[in-house]
DNA sequence: CCAATAAATTAGTATTGACTAATGCATTAG
DNA sequence: CTAATGCATTAGTCAATACTAATTTATTGG
């Protein structure tokens, strides 16, 4: 037992730590879905390397798959970033600096 | 020039990637200010660690010093978290997330 | 059936990074 | 002045990790 389960919110950060691995999510959350090799393309790093990120992400919560024929697509899970929203909300980040501007945001939508 | 330096988000991302640093930057946090002497106190770690993640929280632009004689307190610069903000925001998680329950609370305050 | 393609996994390597112990450098106390 | 305290920095260690190259397992096209 050296194990001790990382909290959620440390193995969110750390998924997204990686300026490599933070890319690969970026562009599954801009696709719909996206096969790992055409991530691979363009990554400037291995197919296998673009697998093993994706297996962090996968752990994190970020991503999820979808296995068709000899393809897997992968798709973003963004609620696999709640951890960290939490994480940053306890801290007061977000209503004290964004507060106003949504404010006037829904005064437009809804006046 | 191997240097590349690293984007912002990458910066603030992995000083908070880390389990002890991140405790550090929590109790800076949530005192007004606090010593090194302090922090070091009831961290498992050595002061000399401790002042090696605050320069790592400094450098990422999470936290500010102030010297008073042989003491140095620190205080939590949350401005920091912004890159990490901004970050998520683009990804979009915020508004859809909290859209609703911040709309209820703005209908509360000014109905 | 067979060659080719997609993806995961494995073993090995090099780098980074968190830590300690020790030292250095001010500043304050006696 | 001298000893003690607070903090930063340094050198060295060990573990974690990002990567490649190679292999393995499926699946599909000719």
């Amino acid at each position: 037992m050296i194990e001790a389960a990382p909290n959620p919110v440390t193995t969110v950060i750390r998924a997204l730590a990686d300026p490599t691995r933070r890319a690969v999510f970026e562009r599954v959350f801009e696709s719909t879905e996206i096969s790992v090799a055409e991530l691979t393309r363009g990554s400037g790093v291995t197919q296998g390397a673009i697998s093993q990120h994706l297996k962090s992400l996968k752990q994190a919560g970020l991503v999820a798959e979808r296995a068709e024929g000899r393809n897997v697509y992968y798709r973003a899970a963004p609620q696999g970033l709640e951890p960290l929203v939490s994480w940053m909300d306890h801290y007061g980040v977000f209503w004290r600096e964004r507060f106003q501007n949504l404010r006037d945001l829904l005064k437009e939508i809804d006046p």
